[in-house]
DNA sequence: CAGCAATTGAAAGTGATTTTCACTATACAG
DNA sequence: CTGTATAGTGAAAATCACTTTCAATTGCTG
């Protein structure tokens, strides 16, 4: 998937007229090859390691660019700062989050999906778009 | 549940020592009969109206302990603002929300709160709580 | 290389919420 | 009823997570 993303927000970046710069292809680089749910901080700190003079601002705009172009996807999970995750061609999923050590598992249930489209059907909604948040003890946490 | 709401926070209050305050009470009276989900800045304008003097700091605090006496839940739809609903004993629900007008379904569906469950087991999790929300255009706006 | 639009980072600005603090009101003992 | 200890209040300042502004820099195109 990491090809495919960098491909991706190339081309994304082309038909834009954005430009190619040093900051925006360490933060690429960064974020395709990091943990799937990053918060702004936590890339921050990441890229001065290699990047000391790149400001929040950069990250901030950058992964905006990345949400737009359809690579990534801010999540939300209440604790007030936005996280932004890896988005495959078409692949969509919902979370468990661990309340104890933060721990994101990923899952998918077409059963789930379906019910939901069901649900707004009946109530005469056309969904665009679900938040499906399990929040509970993970496995690691309850031994 | 309007009563019966305010019989659970009088209690909660009372084991807590919190004091019955001119201004709690009027809170506690607006939320209890207001519509079922109040963001703080809808709750403190309208509180204005019958108590011109009452501070956002108050009506901050107060939603808090609503939610702590379990009369209440705080929701957050991705619009920036916290909003508080009624919760009943026992009950739950999920939302369906309109993104063209804002309207809000509140729906609860028996088998897909099963597959959750089924779900987080299979993950080794232990469900604490969950947020199921269908972002969409509702029956009205569709028209 | 020149010309110009896009980008960057520091700093100021936002908007929602929280904290601080001096003042006030409540509850409970006497 | 008081007097007191304590909790609560509201205005204003502080915080927090972003977002915007703007002057300086950089990337591209020709
Ligand atoms: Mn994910
Ligand atoms: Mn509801
Ligand atoms: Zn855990
Ligand atoms: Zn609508």
């Amino acid at each position: 998937m990491k090809q495919a993303n960098k491909k991706i927000f190339r081309e994304f970046a082309a038909q834009k007229g954005l430009k190619s710069t040093r900051q925006r292809d360490a933060i690429l680089d960064l974020f395709l090859s990091s943990d799937r749910h990053m918060s702004i901080e936590e890339l921050y700190l990441k890229l001065r390691a290699k990047y000391p003079t790149i400001g929040y601002a950069t990250v901030y705009r950058t992964l905006k660019l990345f949400a737009e172009s359809g690579i990534a996807r801010e999540i939300h999970f209440g604790d007030g700062q936005t996280r932004y995750e890896h988005v495959g061609r078409g692949e969509h999923h919902d979370h468990l989050v661990c309340t104890r050590c933060g721990a994101i598992v990923e899952f998918s249930n077409e059963t789930i999906e379906n019910l939901q489209e069901a649900v707004a059907e009946e109530h005469g909604f056309l969904i665009e778009t679900h938040k499906l948040e399990l929040y509970g003890i993970c496995a690691r946490c309850r031994k």
